[in-house]
DNA sequence: GCCGTTTTCGGCCCGACTGTTTTCAGTCG
């Protein structure tokens, strides 16, 4: 059993027991292991099964947690989970997510009504019977109703990095068949879009069928939803993605690379052009109207034959990148191997696992030249953020570490919570000590769209500030943008030399295309950065690198694509 | 439930907002 799967079932418990108004810090011990273990560098099964080592070795794990987690590997389950299953519908865990209820208001609603599933909860508030409970109204109940309508929609999908992740186990499951020479994800996950609602995987070879065969032994394949020559799908793993395997043969690979890769609006227009140019496209090939084939083993053939440069899958989206490709004029998208530092990440100091130490020789181990350090500030209390002291005497800290030397170039930086009215959480003298002052919004989120405007506008003015972090403050699948005028604010940025961040956590990925794309064209400048609170968080810097190239961001848009010497200049100028 | 001892029990992140009250519980970050 993988980290996660044993995370998850830890993680559901604890939500269980907070309905059940358990002990808050018995909660935290569940919650806390939960999220050691999924992060944890080993394979938890591997270590329980070596009779040298001992799981109360870990963190967050002592007697009982690993006596739980030899339940869950022997039998996939443990009895303090059983028990509360019990007590509650599974239903009570959907229950949870909906924004506006918590523990307290779910254990009243299932005392009260029965209530089990999102169909219970919404009837209930259509027939208006949430505000007769004590301290509900019907502010709460339309905050409830908007709550499971924005949950349904994002039902069924996945974060990138969790389909990268699920594509990655299949695509190395699959490659061994025998007979089968190459496995591909196709889909919204080729073109990274930050949410993927199923996986299509794409196989060739010798024996591509045989593919299909294996595909739906697998251990963690559940329900198969159909199974023919050519195609299988199925649900997969806990989560129950939905994963379609097609076997092609190798004449049509690239053709059905290309028609399952998408966007359909982008195959509309790509088929409009084989059509003027007396040609037909379809997933089996191009061909002549005679039907004699043109291309299709291969993707870039196919592009060449309807004169167009290859376009990278990011791009397509019909924004104008088969024009481009047209006229040559694709833009040289940014790559990983062009990031030479990563500028938003925390440690122990604030909310972060780890120590300033552990985080450095991660980025050197990833290559980099530098790195900032940018810990929370005070207002958020609940991370202990830094006040103007530990803030000045953390740059000098810094100042101490980079005259030792770690191997690679500290900067000293700050994520500062920009305050309900546009003011910057420190006092001016204090960020004036630090390197790279990061601006972020993480309160009062939904102000009018001309308050929140005004707020970022007055952050801009702060001389100090560098970065405004995750700009529209979206959580994927979770919790909107705030809105506000976009375009005034990266105007004004690009005027005040203030970059934006694209975050690259897997939860955030905002910056998003369209906006890049505005933003650019208010010559702003951007960086990537992962947001890390932990080691393993700084290798999720290929998403936002996925976010810029879907944004048609070069090389000279990114800031920390330069190296050491001139990104330490070009912070000191501004 | 975990941890770290001041070794066997006490401490474990806290402040603000919201909608409902009429003095605050619940939620969120």
């Amino acid at each position: 059993m993988e980290n996660r799967e044993i995370a998850c079932l830890l993680a559901e418990t604890a939500d269980l027991m907070e309905v059940a108004a358990e002990d808050s810090f018995r909660i935290r011990s569940y919650r806390n292991a939960a999220s050691v273990i999924e992060s944890y560098p080993e394979r938890i099964e591997d270590v329980a099964r070596d009779p040298e080592r001992k799981l109360t070795g870990i963190p967050g794990v002592g007697k009982t947690i690993a006596a739980v987690i030899a339940d869950i590997l022997e039998r996939g389950s443990f009895s303090k989970r059983d028990e509360l299953l019990q007590k509650y519908h599974p239903g009570a865990l959907e229950l949870l997510k909906i924004q506006g209820l918590g523990p307290k208001s779910i254990a009243l609603l299932i005392e009260h009504y029965d209530v089990r599933t999102l169909d219970d909860l919404e009837r209930i508030c259509r027939e208006q019977k949430l505000r007769q409970l004590p301290r509900m109204g019907a502010k709460l109940e339309e905050k409830v109703l908007r709550g499971i309508e924005q949950f349904r929609s994002s039902a069924g999908r996945f974060l990138l990095s969790f389909a990268t992740g699920l594509a990655r186990e299949l695509i190395e499951y699959l490659a061994a068949t025998p007979g089968v020479e190459c496995v591909q994800a196709a889909g919204s996950l080729r073109r990274g879009r930050e949410t993927v609602g199923d996986l299509d995987l794409l196989v060739t070879g010798r024996d591509p069928a045989a593919a299909l065969d294996r595909f739906t032994c697998y251990s963690r394949v559940h329900d198969v939803l159909g199974k023919g020559a050519n195609k299988a799908s199925a649900r997969v793993g806990l989560e129950g993605m939905q994963v379609d395997v097609r076997a092609l043969p190798a004449e049509s690979y690239g053709a059905a690379l290309q028609y399952f890769t998408g966007s359909k609006d982008h195959n509309v227009a790509l088929r409009q052009r084989a059509l003027r140019l007396g040609c037909s496209l379809s997933e089996y090939g191009l061909f002549r109207l005679d039907e004699s084939r043109v291309a299709g083993a291969s993707e870039p053939e196919i592009y060449e034959k309807l004169g167009l440069a290859w376009i990278a899958p990011e791009l397509r989206e019909n924004q104008g990148e088969i024009e481009a490709a047209a006229q040559g004029r694709l833009p040289a998208l940014i790559d990983l191997q062009d990031i030479r530092g990563d500028l938003h990440m925390h440690t122990r100091e604030t909310d972060g696992r780890a120590t300033l130490e552990e985080m450095a020789a991660e980025c050197k181990a990833l290559g980099y030249e530098y790195l900032a350090i940018t810990d929370h500030s005070k207002a958020l209390a609940m991370a202990n953020g830094l006040d103007e002291t530990r803030a000045v005497e953390f740059a000098r800290r810094v100042r101490e570490i980079n005259r030792n030397g770690l191997g690679i170039r500290v900067f000293s930086g700050l994520e500062c919570d920009i305050l309900r009215d546009g003011r910057m959480d420190l006092a001016g003298d204090a960020l004036a000590e630090l390197d790279f002052v990061i601006g972020s919004v993480h309160s009062h989120m939904n102000l009018e769209p001309a308050e929140m405007t005004s707020r970022l506008l007055r952050a801009l003015e702060c001389p100090h500030l560098k970065l405004i972090g995750h700009p529209t403050g979206r959580l994927l699948l979770h919790r909107e943008p705030y809105p506000f005028d976009f375009e005034r604010v990266a105007t004004e940025a690009g005027r005040r030399g203030v970059m934006l961040e694209i975050n690259a956590s897997p939860e955030r990925l905002d910056l998003y295309a369209p906006l890049l794309r505005t933003a650019k064209a208010k010559d702003v400048k951007f960086v990537i950065a992962t947001d890390a609170h932990h080691p393993a968080h700084l290798r999720n810097m290929i998403y936002g690198v996925t976010m810029a190239r879907r944004g048609w961001l070069t090389k000279d848009d990114v800031l920390n694509t330069l190296p050491l010497a001139q990104f330490a200049a070009a912070i000191a100028a501004k």
